[in-house]
DNA sequence: AGTAAATACTTGCGTGAGCAAGTAGATGCG
DNA sequence: CGCATCTACTTGCTCACGCAAGTATTTACT
């Protein structure tokens, strides 16, 4: 955390790099989902919260996460998660299974089907990451920009995600 | 534009740092705007919405502009921008005026009451985006951080914002 | 063991936003 | 001058999502 820096004074009005940062920002914030959600939707018929959650399961080890862990990874609230995942048992793409070691918990597994999706809608997702974001930047520049936007840390403290 | 450099293959897969600059910008993308939406209800009772449609009319000269030229601003689609200031109009904080020069366009025109809207709300805007975001960088990055932002175009010839 | 509290997930409900279709006024062309 | 087209904006519809409340199961306390 780079801050106790200058003394903790929030209401110093924005400078005009900081305001620019922002605008820009909230640009990106605004349009971009939407836009790469409607290249998935045109192109590969998966829509971008489906991908997401199928892309997390197929990286996790044996193909299956809890609902929670899902939804953190999806940066998605738990009842939105329920939601996407009903969407994909119902196609097909997951199964849940009860968790071995807590009653209550449910995994959503990938099933064939599910990995079969999604090999066939990755091409759409890097071509619009790369058109919208990638293919603007500089290489060089990606270490330095990353760490910047982990660097923000949005609920810390404000309001929060589902319950 | 630092492209062309590269043959055009948007199929190479993602680099490392490719793939956690994504990942990590679309966690800001997905978190930040309901964080310091929440803020601004909480605190302020002003939706970051409205906030920012008062921002950018008290800015524009006149404090009045075209719903079409709110909308691009405001990074909303026209049919959304609509309803955003029907609330404000509802509240007060606006009024609607007919274009002069065009009999179909409309002014969306601050009154005083929305400036004092505004005038009361910004102290927690501005608590809000240092909170979640300013603290959290480097000054010294911002220009070069909101230049890559900037390259980032959402919407090239993708789908796109209302009709 | 039995009850209270915490946890994991789902469901009910409300809201905000985009797209597509509708309306009203402007522009162009014969 | 009249009709077709285009533009500016609004309205109808749908949908995704978050929050709050509900259900089931586990943990903690006595």
């Amino acid at each position: 955390m780079p801050s106790a820096e200058r003394p903790p004074s929030p209401l110093t009005p924005l400078s005009a790099s900081e305001e620019g940062f922002v605008r820009a920002l909230g640009r990106v914030m605004m349009l971009l989902p939407r836009a790469v959600d409607t290249d998935m939707l045109r192109d590969a018929q998966l829509p971008l919260s489906e991908y997401t959650a199928l892309m997390h399961l197929s990286e996790a080890p044996g193909g299956h996460l809890r609902m929670n862990e899902l939804a953190t990874v999806c940066n998605l609230s738990l009842s939105g998660m329920t939601r996407v995942v009903n969407r994909l048992e119902k196609q097909g793409f997951v199964q849940r299974a009860k968790c071995d070691e807590d009653g209550r918990g449910w995994n959503a597994v990938v099933t064939d089907q599910g990995l079969a999706r999604l090999e066939k809608a990755w091409p759409t997702h890097l071509a619009s990451v790369r058109r919208h974001v990638l293919d603007h930047l500089d290489p060089e520049d990606l270490p330095r920009l990353t760490d910047a936007l982990r660097h923000i840390v949005p609920g810390v403290g404000s309001g929060g995600r589902d319950a």
